[in-house]
DNA sequence: AGTTACATATATCAATTCGATATATATCGG
DNA sequence: CCGATATATATCGAATTGATATATGTAACT
């Protein structure tokens, strides 16, 4: 599954300029994928091109025109037997507790603030999940806004009742460095 | 923060050649950031140009000559300093919640696979790190394999709690499909 | 004894993707 | 009136992945 699969899918939902395609993966699928202009204006060309999206120009003064894309049936087609397959392992990627690995090494200050943070995102993201969850009557955008909630929920809790752990190391570094 | 920064970090715990460092990635930071062959490579040369790591080269018959790198004094004064800014946001990247996300369009008997299939890669992952958990003595070891537990059991919990709704949507649409 | 799979060890390459940047204008709040 | 945000396109260098190539040892299975 790639960013062209994903662009098939968002156009499932209705016609959509590359704009709102983006829009899209920030505000529906934002949470576990984003893709960025860099690979979704190049992956409608291609889409274009092999015939499962059309695209027509509507002209407007002083902007861009805007291309408006549509998923054709040979689009459809392609998106389901595609979504068909085994999806790839998830991946995950984080520079903060990369940076906890080495706690040890680092000053107990800089370890408590990266934490601070890192646990006032995982809030700020339950914040706006709860508000979108709420404001959604399709199932499935529950049962993933929820997701998203638990997850972090859960992660939140574990750094507060932990978090001593680790700050303790670095504690003992910075007396190891006076 | 890249993968240079992060082969001095995993060199500050010893000497180490591009296959053990791969290896280390895998095993101390795989649950939260990854690298493969094709950048870690190029990330230990570009240090040895810059005179971050120094390479001593061990010829061994019949195997290709070992790489041996060690972190220099000023690898280390590097590292520190990139580890002290602001870690970017983290990244997660799930090919089965973007499936799920079109969850009215496929059949369900997919849907359900796909849960089931998610399910039993956390329930190993939980497996693998409680193991480590016990083995490990360092406290920062024990605190990022519990963290990793922890939100996995939380998302295991979610999905068993909730898989119905979603699957619910597959089957309103296998059966308009007929 | 043979074979299959995995571990050691290096390295490169096409394809993908990110993050930043460029270009223009409208709109809205302070 | 100004600065921020939104609309809308597109490209480019840099980073990264995933696959592949090359060799061999070693352990387990048949």
């Amino acid at each position: 599954m790639d960013v062209r699969t994903l662009c098939l899918g968002i156009l499932t939902f209705g016609d959509a300029t590359g704009y709102e395609i983006k829009k899209a993966f920030q505000d529906r699928l934002g949470m576990f994928y984003d893709a960025s202009y860099g690979s979704i204006y190049p992956a409608l060309n291609k889409l274009t091109t092999d015939g499962l999206v059309s695209c027509r120009t509507k002209s407007q003064s002083k902007r861009p025109d805007k291309k408006i894309y549509s998923i054709t049936l040979d689009g459809q087609l392609t998106f389901l037997k595609e979504m068909e397959g085994t999806p790839a392992p998830e991946k995950f990627k984080s520079e903060t507790l990369a940076t906890l690995m080495f706690a040890h090494l680092l000053p107990a200050s800089h370890i408590a603030k990266v934490i601070d943070d890192l646990i006032e995102s995982y809030q700020s993201n339950i914040e706006i999940l709860s508000g979108e969850c709420d404001m959604k009557q399709a199932l499935t955008d529950r049962f993933l806004c929820g997701y998203g909630i638990a997850v972090k929920s859960a992660a939140i809790k574990y750094m507060q009742e932990n978090r001593h752990l680790i700050e303790a190391e670095a504690l003992l570094a910075d007396h190891a460095a006076e």
